[in-house]
RNA sequence: GGCCCAUUCGUCUAUCGGUUAGGACGCAAGAUUUUCAUUCUUGAAAGAGGAGUUCGAUUCUCCUAUGGGCUACCA
């Protein structure tokens, strides 16, 4: 076989959701493993649905997630254009190829007598379909005779090219992840493939074609589309590309947390979580990105390649790298998976956990100024080693750490009644003598000197601590006390200790 | 309604006929720690139901149930 070339094919109509994302990002893994090109095709033949600002959208948030576009729109490439829109020339041809050769047709039906046929069916129990039993008595050309179809379309009269789906016959088919599926072609009904009012294809048809003019090896996309692989199968046969034909992969579908259904735009918002990669705005309404909630990309990518795929190992935490590596089509699930916010920040705190301090530090500092701290690069990333082990998002910084930067206004009452009571307060006053006569406040030697002296006192190391805790930050909370005691200086750590002995008392 | 796909702890999942059905999130308890976290240990928690096939089925087949998708001159 020869280079693998896969495409993600999205829709403009909105913001890709992370079931999309998703998508996109099995491609690329697929893509990259085999040392294929990850191609990105913009299929924008709805120019009802057409969003500006779309498209936009979804290259930022590839480019977010680390996938790369080898070719295609953003990328550009020997087969392009890669916008269907761009395209729109070439679709008529492949359209009237089938009418020649006997597998497609022309209908003139109006819409409302469609919708007519429609509400007759249901008025009968039954839904319509446009099909074998009912085309050879509609206004089509295979009934029309040939001169009437000339003279209607000549005359401007609109008109639709269908697909003339064989009747009873078993579509046999292989897809990746699902294995042999078998469809009959009764069930099937004449897809609409051309329209004369756009002048446009519809998918089924531009996506064919334009598969098999970028020589497109693997089809790997979501489940919404199995129901038309059978109509995908006959339109490679009916052109003749079958021995090109792609390989299907059909992904299982993202279901919403809770409840029933695939996930939905309106979900995130309902629930509280984001369901699109980057924050979306629309006529005055934001929906919630995980970029602008703080998520690490790549804590995102690796949570959503985890939700259908798994390794057959038992390691999480992968690297877009590592997943190259690991990926493969048939570790790919059957059902749909149920995404699950919790994980979501699971996995963004491992990422934090070891996230580089300096880059954290970068990211602090336009929170602190917000909170009208001055300082340093190096003191915000000192402060995000020192807490970024109980932190999800950035954003979670400077409540895990204010007390690093500005001194307690506030005693947290249930701290004072359990700590700063019987000898306490008396030992801290001590304490704080002590610390007074040391000249290397680092973390190491303050902790060491302090130590040996509330040893030597036999104080109660608890009570102690804690109390210097309650002196320090004003509430039980944050890293350890020397850290502390270092980061703020021997100045403010006495100023603060003077400070919780005079509110508190002795 | 019709067609197609799916079904293991609450959730994501491992198992490719023989396992005490494993891991992760979440939850609970405990350990460590000067606090809060982190980390570690432990615990509760699953094969939808029914028929087959087989010496033996979570695993293969069928039926039922449930869930999902599609059923547009949308993708």
């Amino acid at each position: 076989m020869g280079k693998v070339r896969v495409r993600f094919a999205p829709s403009p109509t909105g913001p890709l959701h992370i079931g999309g994302v998703r998508t996109a990002l099995y491609n690329y893994l697929f893509a990259r493993q085999l040392g294929g090109d990850f191609i990105l095709r913009i299929e924008d033949t709805d120019s009802q649905r057409f969003v500006p600002g779309a498209e936009d959208y979804i290259l930022e948030s590839l480019k977010w997630c680390g996938i790369e576009i080898d070719e295609g729109v953003g990328a550009g490439g020997c087969h392009a254009p890669y916008r269907q829109s761009e395209r729109k020339s070439i679709y008529l041809r492949y359209a009237l190829q089938l009418v020649e050769s006997g597998n497609a047709y022309y209908a003139f039906d109006s819409a409302e007598s469609l919708n007519d046929l429609r509400a007759a069916a249901e008025n009968a129990g039954e839904a319509f379909a446009y099909n074998y039993k009912v085309r050879s008595q509609l206004e089509t050309s295979l009934r029309l005779p040939a001169e009437e179809v000339k003279a209607r379309i000549d005359r401007g009269d609109q008109w639709v090219i269908r697909f003339m789906t064989p009747e009873n016959e078993d579509v046999e088919m292989d897809d990746l992840i699902r294995g042999h599926v078998t469809v009959n072609t009764s069930t099937l009904d004449d897809k609409v493939l051309y329209k004369s009012a756009d002048e446009l294809p519809t998918y089924h048809l531009a996506n064919i074609v334009d598969d098999h003019l970028m020589e497109i090896t693997h089809v790997i996309r979501g489940e919404e589309w199995l129901p038309s692989l059978p109509l995908h199968y006959l339109l490679y046969r009916s052109f003749g590309w079958t021995d090109t034909q792609p390989q299907f992969a059909h992904l299982p579908l993202l279901l919403k947390p809770t409840g029933q259904g695939k996930l939905s735009k309106r979900d995130g918002d309902k629930m509280g979580f984001p369901v699109f990669p980057l924050e979306w705005h629309k006529d005055g309404e934001v929906s919630r990105g995980y970029r602008e909630d703080g998520y690490f990309p790549e804590a995102f990518v690796n949570m959503l390649a985890l939700l259908g795929w798994n390794p057959g190992t038992e390691q999480e935490i992968f690297s877009m790298d590592e997943l190259i590596a690991a990926f493969s089509l048939d570790r790919v699930g059957k059902s749909g998976a149920r995404f699950s916010p919790d994980k979501a920040l699971w996995f963004n705190a491992q990422y934090m956990h070891v996230r580089d301090d300096q880059e954290l530090g970068r990211d602090f500092l336009p929170i602190l100024k917000q909170h009208g701290v001055a300082t340093d690069l190096a003191k915000a990333a000192k402060a995000a080693s020192l807490i970024k082990s109980r932190a999800t998002f950035v954003k979670d910084f400077w409540e895990l750490s204010d007390f690093l930067f500005v001194a307690p206004t506030t005693y947290d009452e249930k701290a004072v009644a359990k700590y700063w009571k019987n000898e306490n307060p008396a030992h801290i006053a001590e304490l704080r003598a002590f610390l007074a006569g040391i000249e290397d406040f680092s973390a190491v030697n303050t902790h060491e000197l302090a130590h040996t002296l509330i040893t030597e006192k036999q104080w109660p190391m608890g009570q102690i601590m804690n109390s210097f805790r309650l002196a320090l930050v004003g509430a039980s909370k944050g890293p350890d006390m020397f850290e502390i005691c270092e980061f703020i200086g021997k100045e403010e750590t006495l100023a603060r200790l003077d400070k919780a002995l005079a509110a508190l008392g002795q």
